[in-house]
DNA sequence: GAAGAGGAGGTTC
DNA sequence: GAACCTCCTCTTC
């Protein structure tokens, strides 16, 4: 019969998944040296754990457990310690019924279990102890089993207090009223999302075999109890403070003498991986499913940033409309926000339009300390503008529109399709690498020139002039992520041509063998 | 000879 | 129908 208790630090090692999502850094040698801004932050946002003790056997309708008096203190019981309480079976009902009544939805049975105010039958941890030696293991036939049930929950940010003043409460005081102001729809989308729904997984096992790894029974009842008197003065079941059962076990190595287990050696993560070509896709897909959220968020954000920067200077969003007054009155608030020496006026004369075509070395000539930064932060602004402005205004007919392109992203799995009004715009309705333009492809070669900068590479990036280095190698390339073996560099040349006409891409001023250039907005 | 330019028809989606 | 792919001829470097 099941009974829920609080974990006190007890993980089931049976679920690697569940154990993976929910490991306790902490745990790993020196784990314990947690930045303490981490651990805050997690106190505020803490897992509820509940764990479900349910034995296999016949006499347990006779145990009347109080493990909530045992484990939990009165003032916890409605915070972050859940103990269920289920109904008392007779021992017949209990064997008429099968286990996938109890927890259908425990990894071997599939199916979903009831929420934590759902009720199941109890046992006393004396009696269990009891059980425990009355029974030796792993010879009983009744085993008992440990289901638990991690409930993700936004603790910290389903307090009375409003969203931002829960998150800021994670930030220095001086940051506080910022936050507040900048990050309080994003923190209302999050819990309007993922932070409002618990995340609940669970997994069982065979605590008989566990507990045979034990020399006695006491020896379980100490570790455990020490565990919670350890986590007693904090109040809080789940620090990452707690888990002093699964430290032991962690420390303990006598396991991989038992069982002849040598220790996994993770020295290769620092070496090379190479991953087989369908899992990298996969892993890509996924990776752009978990981020793309993200990311959007971070655009929105800096749209807000941008709009309200125009606002206080009286400027263009767009910094090709700039003049060259707002050009330096940009320069300078960029450089008061990085904290960066005052641009010189002389150095910067200049209207919007050349200052965007400005590229990362002439920033860094101008103004050798900052000029990275501020051609970062011009980047952002053009990125910006163009993910605002391509949406609402351009078209692809009108590339005489003085509307910059943010391809924010060189992913292969971008589309262009002719409906959609942005053709610059990252868009994830197919799966694959294999639709993907051209153009698309060879921007996303450019932008890895660590792998294929001996093949192709950027002669002037602000301008969108680039080199293909290595022909064949590129025509390689574009046939392999196309499923073309027959590609080669005189059919790839003649498609780039076809750019010509579309105003995707142009010659040079100065013809050159092997140089193109993209066409604005297309080179951003 | 390699690469560029461009016409024309075919293929895939 | 768009976006290539393929083949071709002619030109340029």
């Amino acid at each position: 019969m099941p009974q829920t208790v609080p974990s006190a630090g007890f993980t089931p090692p049976c679920d690697y998944t569940n154990y993976a999502d929910n490991f306790d850094l902490s745990l790993l040698p020196g784990g314990e040296q947690l930045d303490p801004s981490l651990s805050q932050s997690f106190d505020k946002v803490q897992p509820k754990i509940y764990t479900t003790f349910y034995p296999n056997s016949p006499q347990q309708d006779d145990f009347r457990p109080d493990f909530q008096t045992l484990l939990v203190p009165d003032d916890e019981k409605s915070q972050n310690s859940y103990l269920e309480v289920p109904p008392i079976l007779s021992p017949n009902s209990y064997r008429q019924s099968s286990e996938a009544n109890f927890y259908p939805s425990s990894p071997e049975l599939s199916l979903y279990t009831p929420s934590p105010s759902s009720h199941y039958s109890q046992s006393p941890v004396d009696d269990f102890f009891h059980y425990v030696k009355k029974e030796p293991y792993p010879s009983s036939p009744y085993s008992y089993r440990v289901k638990e049930e991690n409930f993700l929950s936004p603790c910290g940010f389903s307090s009375p207090t409003s969203p931002a003043t829960s998150y800021s409460s994670l930030s220095s005081p001086e940051q506080i009223n910022i936050q507040q102001a900048e990050n309080s729809d994003v923190l209302e989308l999050l819990e309007n999302t993922v932070l409002d729904k618990q995340i609940k997984q669970e997994s069982t096992v065979d605590f008989g075999n566990l507990l045979s790894s034990f020399q006695d029974s006491e020896s379980l009842r100490r570790l455990l109890e020490d565990d919670f008197k350890e986590s007693q003065p904090e109040a809080e079941v789940s620090k990452p403070k707690d888990h002093q059962l699964l430290r032991e076990v962690l420390r303990d190595t006598s396991f991989q003498k038992k069982f002849n287990i040598r220790p996994i050696d993770f020295g290769f993560i620092g070496g090379e991986i190479k991953m087989e070509e369908p899992d990298e896709s996969a892993q890509r897909e996924l990776m752009r499913e978990n981020i793309e959220p993200v990311f959007n968020l971070a655009i929105e954000q800096m749209k807000k940033d941008v709009d309200t920067t125009c606002t206080a200077l009286g400027i263009s969003p767009d910094p090709t409309q700039w003049s060259a007054a707002d050009v330096l009155s940009w320069l300078q608030w960029t450089s008061r926000q990085f904290g960066l020496a005052e641009p010189l006026p002389e150095q910067w004369e200049m209207n919007g339009s050349s200052l965007a075509a400005l590229s990362e070395e002439d920033f860094t000539r101008r103004s050798p300390q900052g000029g990275m930064i501020l051609h970062a932060q011009l980047e952002i602004w053009k990125a910006a503008y163009s993910e605002e402005d391509l949406s609402m205004k351009w078209q692809p007919e009108t590339t005489s529109s003085n509307a910059s392109s943010g391809d924010m992203s060189d992913d292969d799995d971008e589309e262009a399709s002719s409906s959609q009004a942005d053709p610059t715009r990252p868009t994830t309705s197919r799966a694959g690498g294999s639709h993907i333009h051209l153009w698309q492809f060879l921007k996303e070669l450019l932008a890895s020139p660590q792998t294929h900068g001996s093949c192709i590479r950027w002669l002037d990036r602000s301008k969108g002039i680039f080199k293909i280095e290595d022909s064949v190698k590129v025509a390689r390339l574009w046939g392999k992520r196309k499923n073309r073996p027959a590609m080669n560099y005189d059919k790839l040349s003649r498609s780039i041509r076809q750019y010509y006409k579309k105003g995707i891409m142009k010659k040079t001023e100065r013809s050159q063998r092997l140089v193109y250039q993209f066409c604005h907005p297309y080179n951003l």
